[in-house]
DNA sequence: ATGAAAGCGCTAACAG
DNA sequence: CTGTTAGCGCTTTCAT
């Protein structure tokens, strides 16, 4: 349109000064002469001057963008992760490079290899993954900078809650209250390498046992982390002999769903079954629900600090940030009947 | 690490051929002999060669990267927008830029600049911002293969709902069922340039005049597209001698907050006050919300397949296209009881 | 069908 | 503090 772009060869003409200069003025390098330096700026600012990303990168090999590799990207907490991560790293002037890939579960296939992100991103982020997926393992082990959220890695910078802790809280709540039947909605029957999951299961029996009491196995159903399959899940549980009198759900919106199971048989969440998730999920003030909250976007926050930290100083931030949860206590819990 | 990256000039070499020729095998152009081309990935194939993405955009002045620019991205309309963009632009192979740029009736400095886009995107997508704003006719008009979503703009090509049926369809579904003093909870009072907002005001009143009545402004609050703004609206709403028998809120969020206004004054959805909304949301069905669907996920691959077909072919898709609303009635709209 | 060669626009030593 | 000079690794005419 405007006939040839400009570059940085039209600003050092105009300012008198070569091509070297006007890089290290404009990025704001030592050993440039403050007045040279205005100088510069002015002509830039005049031609409308935007560095050349490709060229920038190209020469100098680093790309000003850093890859988030995460199973979903609608879902309500990588949503939020994200919006936190968004919020560091745009101020730093990164660009994020988003990486949807799906439930690992079903398919690894769209988790991207060494060889796409090489040369592509300065650094990565990943984002609740089971890290013993063979796909995640090599990305955290191809070199580049890498910071987790939601799951952890040895000597990797990552930020997360204490899942055993979190569970407990929710578990030690209901025991609190006098509940003795206390059912679980887990996440997934098989067992995969998530720990997330098997923390929250180990909180969960940990609660019972000091409590003195042993978990049923019959007060277990799988709620595959969604709103329908926690609907599922306390519908199987109460259609049996023995039924929970409280349930403690491994997420928030399994815990929707269970909420929804108990208002389809014509019960009510906390008079007459307590529910408690965890999460601190938008919907869950809502509908009423007791749940141990975790600082979501913080986590995003913080994770991306770290990784920030590490492409700036080349040190890598050998910390595991473990956030804090807090149990908010809602209607949908209270004192079990026949206590 | 392994030493120097290895170039296409090691898989020149290696196969005996010139690098121009490896260019072209690699990125399946034509005139290449079936034999070369066979020979040239197989080379680059064992030595795990990867284009450099700098350099081929220096080169040829592509840059595989799309941007999107977003409001929001952790609430539910835009991370199921983007979902629906990942999926196209993922399998094209196209990277995604984000950029979260707040709400623009707060502030518009995080959109942005032409200046920080040109030469960075190969296009843009721009998410439910209001077209009028300086800001984003400048990303409109810079010449960049645009594609939008939830607004439209003359000669772009954009996804969209008809947002005045859609409301039109919400505020009939409550006449039929023979309510006469409707309340309507609006996003903002202040006139921005917002079109849904607009559009969705006037299918309400549309729906209205259809039936004889007019809109009592008395009988208006705004929500502020959020729960919590719903329920402050609401909450006016009720605290006024004309009470409306049923209220048309104009997202599903803002339905949320005035069902929980409802709950907090004793009444019952339905049963005491009919609610409708519009979206669609996740969460409706958990709420028993009737709402005007609208193909979220849906719009976003729409608008980004657009923007896609215009990158490939260089032909600007003229269409605006308009994707059908559905009204799914549940249990928070039932007769009006002076019926 | 293939090769030679000229850039793409910038950065990073190295000199001065 | 500033300029010179090589590249960075590819794509793209233009020849052949």
């Amino acid at each position: 349109m405007t006939g040839r772009n400009i570059t940085i060869r039209d600003v050092a003409k105009i300012a008198g000064v070569s091509t070297a200069t006007v890089s290290r003025a404009l990025r704001g390098l030592p050993h440039v002469d403050g007045a040279t330096r205005d100088r510069v700026a002015r002509v830039a600012e005049e031609l409308d001057y935007v560095i050349s990303p490709s060229a920038s990168r190209l020469a100098s090999g680093r790309t000003g963008t850093i890859a988030i590799v995460t199973p979903y990207v609608s879902r309500w907490f990588f949503a939020t992760l994200l919006s936190g991560i968004d919020s560091v790293f745009q101020r730093a002037g990164v660009d994020l490079l988003l990486f949807g890939v799906g439930d690992p579960s079903v398919s690894t296939e769209r988790i991207p290899s060494e060889r796409r992100l090489r040369g592509r991103v300065d650094g990565l982020m990943v984002l609740a993954l089971p890290a013993a997926l063979p796909e995640v393992q090599n990305l955290v082990g191809m070199g580049l900078p890498v910071s987790l959220v939601g799951m952890t890695a040895s000597s990797v910078p990552s930020a997360s809650i204490d899942d055993v802790e979190a569970a407990r809280m929710a578990t030690q709540h209901l025991l609190n209250l006098g509940h003795v039947d206390i059912g679980l909605i887990a996440g997934d029957i098989s067992p995969t390498e998530f720990t997330m999951q098997d923390d929250r299961r180990r909180g969960f029996t940990a609660a019972l046992s000091g409590a003195g009491l042993t978990h049923d196995p019959v007060l277990e159903a799988s709620g595959h982390f969604t709103v329908a399959g926690g609907e599922r899940a306390m519908t199987v549980l109460l259609s049996q002999p023995k039924r929970p009198t409280a349930v403690f759900a491994m997420s928030d919106e399994m815990a929707f769903g269970a909420i929804r199971a108990l208002q389809r048989h014509g019960l009510r969440p906390g008079r007459d079954v307590s529910i408690v998730g965890v999460d601190g999920h938008d919907i869950s003030e809502l509908l009423d629900l007791t749940t141990v909250e975790q600082p979501v976007a913080e986590l995003g926050r913080v994770s991306a600090e770290a990784l920030l930290e590490q492409l700036r100083t080349g040190v890598k931030p050998f910390e595991t940030n473990v956030l804090p949860t807090e149990l908010v206590v809602r209607g949908s819990t209270v004192p079990s009947s026949t206590h």
